[in-house]
RNA sequence: CGGGGUGUAGCGCAGCUUGGCUAGCGCGCUUGGUUCGGGACCAAGAGGUCGCGGGUUCAAAUCCCGCCGCCCCGACCA
């Protein structure tokens, strides 16, 4: 490609709307532009990344056995009744209809499509196991698109949905795609990490979720430096160390909950604060939820959060304030288990044994010190409730945990029978019997790769792309284009690349060194050719890898074989 | 959906408090010339419904009311 053709807008400041590295990079770089909140173009150099990405990703899945269809995008809205996610997944639908009323959606995944192709097209276990991809544009109706490529309304998704005579087969299956994804992601130049997850709206059994460590990430995940253990926050656990299991002496305890007034006291901070001075790993958080219909409290340490996906319970939500006032008689802030007999209690396994704790006294402003838990509080179940925290001990081993800040770039599922049920996903076994299909579902977020990439792979001066994932390979740059020698080495290095098979691209725009040097840069051409009166002066061009500090100076006749080695590593 | 911010040329911004002439600046863009190793210089240009609608006023980018877009925090999130 000669730059003086293509469409490269790059920008020179950082637009005003984009905070985090990768969403300014793509968009200086001249990759994306956005259309509306979460809606983006793919600009010719960012669809070509994406074409990569792709391409790596059909090849693996090719490779494991999976074959690609394409499914539409207009879903008939009675398909999603069946399974009760147009109630489920009722936010994020994005509804529509046609000329004759008729209601469809736009695809937000394919659980239902594809299943239900499966109930029309397999019948015998001698046509299973089958696993069926696609690469398809996905709708969601976020209520709050963000971070450029990483949240959006519209993205391009690899989704795959595999079908099992039973759960050994689908435990292959499952293993197939995770060892696909594992080589994916390193083909990709991503470092991922894969983490234990909370199954959430898919349902199933199991499930695991490839991550991307960013500050940009919008996922948390626990992982131990030892003995590699990783989850999702959702789903951690840890061996508790500190604080929060540790009771007062015997000497300061003392006999009974004591009353005392806490005027302007509303959350667990403002106890922590002069006159009070009650440390947070002191207090007792009680949260007021209902679960399974039935109002519940939930104890956890006041330095702790509620892990919602840690309640044992098959719904819970937070109790209204009114529900809250009927239940205890007081507010948000001032709430307490003590002699609470008609509630049931869950409590947090680290609140087992704690002594000398503060609470909420179940009247506005005053609040009860001198609880022991055990003694002074009626509790129903000891469960893991707490939200891990960096520091915890791994439950693996007896190393530490860090949490960090992931991006999820990859989810693969175990589903059961949960969509084959609903749809009639059936299939005849060896004897006959009509048997429903186990089924696995494994997702890419092929866009948020983009994203994800960048976020791991800049500078301070700009992107750095793996070559695998490169818009273009290598860039050439010819200083001056009206210098007659300098363009003609350009032109034959040039020339001698494209024949060899590398994607370059010429920059012949008439722009000066520096707008040059700093576009290849910003944009992050894994290798960098500089053409100018200096270096032909010298008797060579220079060689530069993105990530190399210092040029090489080549001979133009070796030029090609000098950027085919930098290229290889 | 709650809270905060913001909207003026392609990009980044000033002007708004205290209303007042043809609405400015930098970059980018066009033309001509000189340049040519890390975002050049000179000269001449083009480009604006000041987010939209209404109101107040002799007069509105500026004050008032309503709406919308975008960004951030939260809620939410396969």
């Amino acid at each position: 490609m000669r730059w003086s053709q293509a469409l490269i807008p790059t920008l020179r400041e950082v637009p005003k709307d984009a905070e985090i590295p990768s969403h300014q990079l793509l968009l200086r770089a001249g990759l994306i532009r956005p259309l509306a909140a979460g809606v983006y173009t793919f600009l010719p150099l960012g669809f070509r990344v994406l074409k990569k990405i792709e391409r790596i990703v059909r090849e693996e899945m090719d490779r494991a056995g999976a074959l690609e269809v394409l499914m539409p995008a207009l879903h008939p809205r009675e398909i999603w009744e069946q399974t009760g996610r147009a109630t489920t997944l009722d936010e994020i639908l994005f509804k529509v209809k046609d000329r004759s009323d008729r209601a469809f959606v736009l695809g937000p995944t394919h659980e239902e499509i594809v299943t239900t192709l499966a109930a029309a097209e397999i019948r015998s276990y001698k046509q299973l196991p089958k696993n069926i991809y696609q690469i398809q544009t996905k709708f969601r109706d976020e209520p709050r698109p963000r971070f450029g490529l990483i949240r959006v309304k519209e993205f391009i998704m690899k989704d795959a949905y595999s079908f099992d005579v039973d759960e050994a087969g689908a435990d292959r299956s499952y293993q197939a795609m995770y060892e696909a994804y594992k080589i994916i992601f390193a083909r990709c130049g991503l470092r991922t990490i894969d983490v234990e997850a909370h199954s959430g709206a898919m349902g199933g059994s199991s499930s695991h979720e490839f991550m991307v460590v960013s500050p940009a990430g919008e996922d948390r995940v626990a992982c131990c430096a030892t003995c590699g253990y990783a989850a999702n926050l959702e789903k951690a656990t840890s061996r508790v160390i500190g604080p929060t299991s540790r009771p007062v002496p015997p000497e300061e305890r003392v006999a009974h909950p004591a009353k005392f007034a806490t005027p302007g006291v509303r959350t667990i901070e403002d106890l922590t604060k002069p006159p009070f001075n009650v440390p947070a790993e002191r207090q007792i958080k009680t949260l007021v939820y209902v679960l399974d219909g039935k109002i519940t409290l939930l104890l956890v340490h006041g330095c702790d959060e509620l892990n919602e996906a840690k309640i044992p319970a098959a719904t819970a939500r937070p109790a209204h304030p009114d529900e809250i006032r009927a239940a205890l008689g007081a507010l948000p802030g001032s709430l307490g288990a003590v002699g609470v007999r008609q509630i049931p209690v869950i409590a947090d396994a680290t609140l087992r044994g704690a002594t000398g704790m503060t609470t909420g006294a179940n009247e506005n402003e005053f609040h009860v010190r001198g609880v022991d838990v055990e003694r002074d509080i009626t509790v129903a179940q000891w469960v893991d409730l707490r939200m891990v925290q960096t520091g915890e001990g791994c439950p693996k081993c007896d190393g530490i945990l860090r949490v960090d800040s992931a991006i999820e770039v990859g989810h693969v599922f175990k589903l059961g029978t949960k969509y084959s049920v609903a749809l009639g996903a059936n299939y005849l076994d060896e004897k006959g019997a009509s048997r429903p299909m186990i089924m696995g579902c494994y997702g890419i977020g092929v866009s948020r790769c983009v994203a994800a990439i960048v976020e791991q792979c800049h500078d301070e001066k700009g992107i750095v792309w793996p070559r695998s994932v490169a818009p273009y390979e290598v860039a050439v740059l010819p200083l001056n284009i009206n210098h007659g020698p300098t363009m003609e080495v350009a032109e034959e290095i040039y020339r001698e690349l494209l024949d060899a098979g590398v994607e370059a691209i010429l920059d012949d725009r008439p722009d000066r060194p520096g707008v040059k040097f700093n576009d290849a840069d910003l944009i992050g051409f894994p290798v960098r050719v500089t053409v100018g009166e200096k270096s032909l002066a010298k008797g060579g061009v220079e060689v530069k890898a993105r990530c190399e500090t210092e040029a090489a100076l080549v001979p133009p006749v070796q030029a090609v074989a000098v950027i085919r080695e930098k290229l290889a590593v």
